[in-house]
DNA sequence: AGCACGCCGACT
DNA sequence: GTCGGCGTGCTC
């Protein structure tokens, strides 16, 4: 009874802001370790797997102490730079640790357990018939094959939202057994091996063998490539090999082998194996020569990695970054340390992932949206150096999206944040809404390694801290092999509108450039931003729009499915014929996407082949890089494209690219509405001419003096960056203040004002916060929940996390008010 | 976030 | 009387 008793604060995959305490029973007291997997039961019935914080022996005061059920891991899952890492980010993005645990971890080393419910046959056998309900007796019905069912297929068959009541009252019967299973999460992929049989092992034996079937002469082959495969060596266990590879080697028919095993002679047998390991790249080392300034570049680099924990990188379109990353990647790899390459969703394509192949071979990882999650498991125990297959071999490279910084790096040498500038390092949902760039910066300062930032167009706070001498600098100025940039023509739309000269969405000299560039046999790239570009039906007489049920948005009209579908909330509608204002029949489609100016075009150039590649035509596994190889293979003459286009892809023979709305993105109502433009048009610009000859640039507005498309045509970062900073100080924006966004939800429009208010009211009470709002954000209701914004800009920038923690407090206080109960806040530091 | 409990209106 | 919808409170 005294023996001290022994506890683990635990993390949960639930979001809330603490740790609970398990005990640990004494048959795990020598197997409880941070940073391991703990099985616990949390609340009434759900079982999760939750990591393990911290072991001590204190037990908590007037808690109902649960023990932990098992736990699941030999070492630790989760380093100790990672629990560091996720406490920090937890607090820094104001999310929850339980909410980290869930973005870090891939899903199949989480358990979590599922209600079933099963049919108890015995108590028919036993007991008269009790009576049912309706809806009981349909959910007998339908377990009766004895097929256990989950909470959700049973409210599917009732079409119910909670089958609770009637499965709880069917349990008190008698009549169904509950159970909570956990779903086989992470499962061993097999294939099978083909094995000499221990009874012809040895010469002699083997000899006795070959001679038998000396009269199978097909078999015999088989044999003996089987024992050229495994190296066979007497005295030796006779090794396994993929039956898959033995008979691809021998191109022979199943029955062969078949008769084989039939004989005894050889054994099948399941083996483990990697999922990774299908790609049989031989590392081929290839590293290109530097040419004198990329080497100058990287030679400054690593001078000022001496005294800086990161360096930006300010490279040109075509300068050849890739080929200093590799040269500098390799030389961390040589001194056995890991490497983080980070790149954008979007710029991880198939030609940088084959260029890291052809140079660093199977050392590379690959950590992406587009793995399933088995695969994503593997690659992260393949980090951690846990459960290897012996195909596999230890990446050192890992070329990742925004979430592989949660991968368990042991040896971390080096992050490069590839493509600095990009948007889509920010994740906004679900929480934690971290940046991944700066948060690259904390995992290399936490781990000991460098952070090198890489872009063409650096984001204003990035090379703010590079010229500030937070962050290193280095700049190439020139272009790989000497093209020069490509000239910037800008086309006035306002002027070609005036003289009527515009046909469709193209001005005369778009049309005529595209005509000059196909006659010359060159290819065409044309730009068009997504955003605002979407499809929608209005009324040809009184201008009805048809909106959605819960959104304030119109409704996107889709062609291929000829249905109105909400953007924000998934909701569908049929085509609608008629107005449900005048009730008109005259519904015309508005506004043009890609698919329309594809159509357009193909009139002005019928010869032409033209393309469009955007996120509708490129659903498939494979149709994104099939048109992207269709392109570089010139059975396309003409692309036409969103956001997709401009990243990381390298196209030898465009000679003009075309933007066709620059506007559409100046106008946006947000601070970096302009830097971003400049970066996305210089992005784009950046794909024409990369090789043989100057390209074209052709810019399409309204607003030819703008300041930006100013810059741009002239190229001049520099200049945008100081008209930029200028303003950013000016409104105080970053990298001068801090933001905090906090946005407020309810369903109840009046409460939901009034909790604004009052929140808005009890922050400005610090000095130190500026408030601005409460404001209608530029949607106000989605889903049926209103929405109000408060933000929140930081004039001191020490001390940012007691202002935080006094945000959240308030926050709370709020919700303590019973008047604006039900309302929920969302925090959003260093909104994008 | 789940999940249970409890109160209230709407059906057979 | 069921049934089904929320609003509320708790989770070591």
């Amino acid at each position: 009874m005294s023996q001290t008793e022994f506890y683990a604060d635990l993390i949960l995959p639930v979001p809330l802001d603490q740790h609970f305490t398990y005990r640990i029973p004494d048959y795990l007291k020598n197997e409880c370790s941070k940073g391991k997997r703990a099985v616990v039961q949390f609340g009434k019935k759900k079982i999760y797997s939750a990591i393990i914080k911290n072991v001590h022996q204190n037990c908590p005061p007037d808690i109902n102490v649960k023990d932990i059920i098992d736990i699941l891991d030999s070492t630790p899952l989760v380093t100790d730079t990672q629990l560091s890492f996720w406490d920090w980010m937890a607090e820094y993005y104001m999310s929850t640790i339980g909410e980290v645990y869930k973005a870090a971890l891939p899903s199949g080393l989480r358990l979590e357990s599922n209600t079933s419910v099963e049919y108890n046959a015995s108590f028919f056998e036993e007991n008269e018939l009790p009576d049912f309900s309706q809806k009981e007796s349909l959910v007998l019905d339908a377990l009766k094959p004895g097929k256990p069912l989950n909470l959700e297929d049973i409210n599917r068959i009732l079409m119910v939202k909670n089958c609770m009541p009637f499965i709880k009252s069917l349990f008190e019967k008698g009549t169904i057994k509950i159970e909570e299973s956990i779903e086989k999460g992470f499962q061993q992929k097999t294939e099978k091996y083909i094995c000499l049989s221990l009874q012809y092992a040895g010469n002699e034996k083997l000899n006795v063998l070959i001679e038998k079937l000396k009269r199978a002469p097909k078999q015999l082959d088989l044999l003996t490539s089987y024992l050229d495969l495994s190296n066979y060596e007497e005295n030796v266990l006779p090794k396994p090999i993929s039956q898959k590879l033995l008979v691809k080697k021998n191109q022979i028919q199943a029955g062969i082998l078949n008769s084989l095993i039939k004989k005894g002679i050889f054994e099948i047998r399941n083996e483990n194996v990697s999922r990774h390991s299908s790609t049989q790249h031989t590392e081929t080392n290839l590293l290109k020569p530097l040419n004198d300034f990329q080497q100058n570049a990287l030679d400054q680099i690593n001078t000022l990695f001496n005294e800086k924990g990161t360096v930006l990188l300010h490279g040109i379109t075509s300068s050849g970054k890739t080929e200093i990353y590799i040269q500098l990647i390799d030389s961390y790899l040589k001194e056995n340390k890991q490497v983080l390459y980070l790149l954008p969703e979007i710029a991880l394509t198939t030609q940088i992932i084959e260029r890291l192949r052809q140079a660093f071979g199977t050392k590379v990882g690959i950590y992406h949206s587009k793995f399933s999650d088995a695969e994503r498991v593997e690659t992260y125990n393949n980090i951690l150096g846990i459960d290897m297959k012996d195909n596999a071999i230890p990446f050192q490279l890992i070329l990742g999206v925004r979430s592989s910084i949660f991968l368990p790096f042991k040896n971390l040498g080096l992050i490069i944040v590839d493509e600095e500038h990009e948007s889509s390092y920010k994740q906004y949902n679900p929480s934690p809404r971290y940046q991944a760039r700066d948060s690259a910066i904390m995992l290399a300062n936490l781990s000991g390694a460098k952070t090198l930032l890489g872009t063409a167009t650096p984001s204003v706070e990035s090379f703010y801290n590079a010229k500030s001498g937070k962050f290193g600098l280095v700049s190439v100025n020139q272009r790989f092999m000497g093209i020069s940039l490509p000239e910037v023509i800008i086309a006035d739309v306002k002027e070609a509108r005036r003289k009527k000269q515009m046909k469709s969405h193209f001005t005369p000299a778009l049309l005529y450039q595209i005509e000059i560039a196909l006659r010359q046999g060159e290819q065409v790239i044309l730009f068009q931003n997504r955003r605002g570009f979407a499809l929608y039906l209005e009324c040809f007489e009184c201008g009805w729009i048809p909106k959605c049920k819960y959104c304030d948005v119109s409704l996107t009209y889709h062609r291929y499915t000829n249905q109105l579908v909400c953007h924000y909330c998934g909701y569908s509608h049929n085509v609608v014929d008629k107005c449900s204002n005048c009730h008109s029949t005259d519904i015309r489609t508005r506004g043009f996407g890609t698919e329309k100016i594809e159509e357009d075009l193909q009139i002005f150039f019928p010869e032409a082949k033209i393309k469009r590649l955007d996120l509708d035509s490129s659903r498939g596994k494979n149709a994104h890089s099939s048109i992207i190889s269709d392109f570089e293979n010139h059975r396309i003459d003409i692309l036409v494209g969103t956001q997709m286009i401009t990243k990381g892809l390298d196209f030898d023979n465009v000679s003009l690219v075309g933007i066709l709305d620059a506007n559409q993105m100046l106008n946006f109502p947000d601070f970096r509405a302009y830097e971003r433009s400049f970066q996305l048009m210089a992005q784009v610009g950046g794909r024409a001419g990369r090789k043989i000859k100057q390209g074209k640039v052709i810019i399409q507005t309204i607003s030819s003096e703008n300041l930006i498309i100013q810059q741009v045509a002239k190229n001049d970062y520099e200049n945008m960056f100081n008209t930029q900073l200028n303003e950013r100080k000016q409104f105080r924006y970053p990298p001068f203040n801090r933001l905090i966004n906090i946005s407020l939800k309810h369903k109840n429009k009046a409460i939901l004002d009034k909790a604004a208010i009052v929140y808005a009211k009890a922050l400005r009470l610090l000095p130190e916060l500026e408030i601005i709002g409460p404001e209608y954000p530029v949607i106000g209701r989605i889903y049926d929940f209103y929405y109000k914004n408060i933000l929140i800009k930081l004039k001191k920038v020490n001390r940012i996390n007691d202002f935080k923690k006094f945000i959240r407090e308030t926050g709370k206080q709020l919700l303590k008010n019973d008047e604006f109960k039900g309302v929920q806040i969302i925090y959003d530091v260093d909104p994008y």
